[in-house]
RNA sequence: GCGGCAGUAGCUCAGUUGGUAGAGCAUUAGCUUCCCAAGCUAAGGGUCGAGGGUUCGAACCCCUUUUGCCGCUCCA
């Protein structure tokens, strides 16, 4: 385990040196659980999200992507259910730290005293209650708590912070006049922004049950424990897909979904058993089925994705706030209804940390002469940030201008890096710092008969091959 | 949110009982190099996380704040 607390540090400390992750803002002292991608962060990022999008829209004939914007409507948040369960003040006992819903404390202190017949009493505590919840009376709740003698029931203590409100979402307001009323929210999910665009989308696109609406986007999140560098952090992007099935199925299609999902994973290079599913036996208030898949991470198994079976929860609740019909006429079973759901959502970042983490090895290279090692980053070609150097072995005689021109071969159809400083040796471990699967090399050979050499990221080893091969062979390998 | 530890150059760190900062690597410019880092020369880069206090004088002592890591807690 220190090793790997070691491992990861030195995952984040790389990130910073190489250009792949900083703190924001980071000249103020940054930003708490606030990230920003580098210049090779963000393309590593974008080549992720690439393959994701081209995997599940490009792949599925039945699954179209589009592009939500971050405010919504704010009824959303009410038919989501967002606004009424994440809103409840809180209260922590400190000696217990364990953290209650204050409402549930009270009711469960009204329950005590109808069973033991005080009815009234117990009906009076309830209505001061409502009416403190009411007016948003804090220190009132909390004096009711004390007054009532309620305690924890892990410490038996009655030591109590302060009564809080722990909001998840962001609120800004929309439009230069500050009102009430124009108080909108940042997405805590990108969900929401495909559920209200269904009957567009469904209905445009002409899509038959079953289909999908996958979409990209940011989403934010005021975390109260915000930790672990890019892991959980306030302003965060998902991947997702949400998929519309006739009632009745969502098992199967969950199962198929968990299975294609893990199948997925498994296509970026990365080992089963660094992999598990977890199912969730509490489940949240839209799911009737629901499980995580966990990467082991240097800090242990955590959710990189989640697939969800929403049942009609979203789509219901929708029609029943917008009061416009969520429905769906299956001409083959001759039936209206409301299509129930399964949802695929993978956490972008934690995508990233999770290939930053397997990618990373310090590796030893010493031999008996000579002590070696080099920190080498092993992504698969594809979301390589970089996926060619090109590199004259001396930078006179020629050497430049030839390699040069491979350069202009190539940068047209992937990212390259030319670079003319430094030995050799130095700069293809500055590549494998970066991750850069390929190095061609321009030497005095390159003149006479046009052959480079192709060094290998994983390998070390080197090939020589003529140079207008190379751009033929690189995107083979990046589309492999 | 509670507790522990930490913040000195891009990275890793040193800085003796308080006397206004150093190293290695990295970077930049040259030289040398015909295939795997730690050859040569030179240069740049830090108001020691921030603010306040004590002091003749603070990287060092005190307070506040902020950021990070770890443990607990939480996570639709």
């Amino acid at each position: 385990m220190a090793n790997d607390v070691k491992k990861f540090q030195a995952i984040i400390s790389h990130c910073k040196e190489y250009g792949f992750i900083f703190p924001s803002s980071e000249i103020y002292d940054g930003l708490q659980a606030v990230y920003d991608y580098g210049q090779w962060g963000s393309e590593l990022k974008k080549n992720i999200k690439d393959y994701w999008w081209k995997s599940m829209t490009q792949m599925h004939e039945n699954i179209v992507g589009i592009d939500a914007a971050i405010f919504m409507h704010p009824t959303t948040w009410k038919a989501s259910g967002h606004v009424d369960n994440f809103n409840d003040p809180m209260i922590d006992n400190k000696d217990s730290k364990k953290r209650y819903r204050v409402d549930h404390l009270i009711e469960a202190r009204a329950d005590e005293m109808r069973s033991e017949g005080r009815v009234n009493e117990a009906d009076a505590l309830i209505a001061d209650m409502d009416q403190l919840l009411a007016k948003d009376d804090f220190n009132g709740l909390r004096q009711l708590i004390i007054n009532q003698g309620i305690k924890c029931t892990i410490s038996k203590t009655s030591n109590w912070t302060e009564v809080r409100q722990f909001n998840l979402m962001f609120s800004t307001q929309i439009g230069s006049v500050s009102d009430e009323a124009s108080e909108i929210y940042l997405r805590p999910e990108t969900a929401q922004g495909i559920f209200v665009n269904f009957l567009n989308v469904q209905k445009t696109g002409r899509l038959k049950i079953p289909f999908g609406i996958a979409q990209i986007g940011k989403a934010f999140r005021n975390e109260i424990v915000a930790r672990q560098f890019i892991f959980r952090m306030r302003e965060f992007e998902q991947m997702e897909m949400q998929y519309f099935i006739r009632p009745g199925t969502q098992k199967e299609w969950y199962e198929s979904w968990k299975e294609e999902r893990m199948r997925w994973h498994l296509s970026l290079g990365i080992p089963k058993d660094k992999y598990r599913f977890h199912d969730h036996v509490k489940l949240a208030h839209y799911a009737d089925a629901a499980c995580d898949i966990e990467y082991e991470f240097p800090f242990g198994f955590k959710e990189v994705e989640g697939i969800h079976s929403r049942t009609d929860f979203d789509l219901k609740n929708h029609q029943e706030y917008s009061k416009k019909k969520m429905q769906y006429f299956d001409g083959e079973i001759n039936q209206n209804y409301i299509p129930f759901v399964v949802e695929t959502s993978v956490g972008l970042d934690r995508t990233i940390l999770m290939m930053l983490s397997h990618a990373y090895e310090e590796e030893d290279l010493s031999t008996a002469e000579k002590q070696d090692s080099r920190v080498v980053l092993r992504f698969p070609a594809r979301i390589a940030p970089l996926k060619l150097a090109v590199l004259p072995l001396v930078k006179k005689d020629g050497l430049p201008e030839i390699a040069r021109t491979i350069m202009d071969d190539c940068k047209p159809h992937f990212r390259c890096f030319y670079e003319e400083k430094d030995t050799i040796g130095k700069r293809y471990r500055r590549m494998d710092a970066l991750g850069t699967p390929f190095c061609v090399t321009v030497d005095q050979q390159t003149k006479g008969d046009n052959t480079v050499t192709i060094r290998y990221r994983d390998t070390m080893q080197q090939e020589r091959l003529p140079a207008d091969k190379v751009r033929e062979i690189v995107l083979r390998e990046i589309n492999k």
